[in-house]
DNA sequence: GAGTGGTCTAGACCACACC
DNA sequence: GTGTGGTCTAGACCACTCC
């Protein structure tokens, strides 16, 4: 590989090499927990030196989408693995615990896809929408209600029996059925009253306080794969962000 | 500096930097917004190479805690410049701006520390601590009612009149007059019930949904310096948290 | 042109995991 | 011991900013 310096569209190489490494994600020469080519076997491929390679590594590895372990190698991040299970869940109860969830699939619809899902999701608008609902309890008490939307150009064949019969949380069924691998989210959140129909889920009562989290869920390259809303009793439990 | 590779206790050089750094920016040898020495001056004063100090100083730019400039140099970040003012502030209008904030201090009190007060901000129980209360409109509209609490230790001499005539955000007050620089922050947010006297002023009725964000912010070392909560109207606002 | 951070390389050696 | 990632060095050259 040759160095671009001096092009009028300067790209490091080590940014080419980024995108390399991605490509072979995307494309699952490598998939979620598998062992990537040492260092130095990519240093060879891409015909870069090995210090190139690392700091393309170092990235991927800041962004959670490469893990790497001394002695061993470099290995695919997946949700598989416990660490990463409930990554995206934020929600603490007052000890400080995560507690592990129980998931209930309510219902699964075929829904069209209004303005609002077209864009989020990047399809036409009125395309097919697969939507799931679900209950979460924790400690046996029902604390999220969630809302699911997915584009089934995406997830062809998803039934409610597919989900039900899964080991493991969604987001590693996504991963090991389709082979997307969620690797951001953006999540905006509201204080609302709870709907009567909601209100009945979480055990409350219509028009008492539940945080309203509306999440993007994106994979390699910003790309939406799914749209939620979740829809919390916080009495016992409370959202945690840490700003770095 | 010799290296410690092969001891017991091995510590990267490249982290020793880092704490050498952090110790000359508590000090105040380097103030925010000022310039800090070239990397290959900090690379002979601390007899390393400018690779070791390049990576201590990376470290300290992904943290926040330092500001790199190509072709400048790298310099101590500040709440003062413009991108920085509101880092804080995680609420959005539905456009998805953020909105310039406008603050009125309503109160200044002084108060005791309870048990969970001395437990977040390292003081003893009962010790005194300085308690604010403001509300921040945007737009014109009340939208945060914050109640701020702070040890007299740190802000010695802070009166609601020196607040009021500062310019400039809380946070940069905190800086300016008292060296004190939030660097990190950990926010805890549930749905609750606006009281009374907090609908009042925002212009809610009491009981309606509002999202309590309690926030303990933190300056170099994880050093607690402010414990907060802000109460939110969320009905045109959101909080956006972007997962990575 | 001089000085700063940014990229890239090549090579040495250390720490860790597995055999 | 062998192979992996992790650290550290020294040096070359590029890109950006300011004079």
């Amino acid at each position: 590989m040759t160095t671009l310096h001096g092009s009028p569209t300067f790209r490091p190489l080590y940014e080419q090499i980024k995108i390399l490494i991605t490509q072979s994600l995307v494309s699952g020469e490598w998939k979620p927990g598998e062992i990537i080519p040492s260092e130095i076997d990519l240093a060879k491929r891409y015909k870069v030196s090995q210090g190139t390679v690392r700091k393309a590594i170092d990235e991927l590895a800041a962004e959670n989408i490469l893990v790497r372990r001394q002695g061993k190698g470099t290995f695919v991040a997946t949700h598989t693995e416990e660490k990463r299970k409930y990554y995206y869940l934020r929600l603490f109860n007052e000890s400080g615990e995560k507690e592990e969830p129980v998931s209930e699939l309510l219902t699964w619809n075929k829904i069209k896809a209004d303005a609002k899902m077209a864009h989020v999701l990047g399809v036409r608008k009125g395309s097919p929408l697969i939507e799931l609902t679900r209950v979460l309890r924790m400690n046996g008490k029902p604390v999220i209600y969630d809302e699911i939307r997915l584009s089934p150009t995406l997830f062809k064949g998803l039934t409610a029996a597919k989900i039900n019969e899964f080991q493991g949380t969604i987001y590693s069924l996504y991963e090991t059925l389709y082979g997307l691998r969620i690797v951001q989210a953006e999540e905006r959140l509201k204080a609302i009253p709870a709907s009567p129909k909601v209100a009945g889920h979480l055990g409350l009562k219509a028009g008492e306080p539940i945080l309203s989290i509306e999440r993007v869920a994106l994979t390699y390259g910003d790309k939406p794969v799914e749209w939620r809303v979740s829809l919390c009793n916080t009495e016992n439990h409370y959202y945690l962000n840490e700003i770095g």
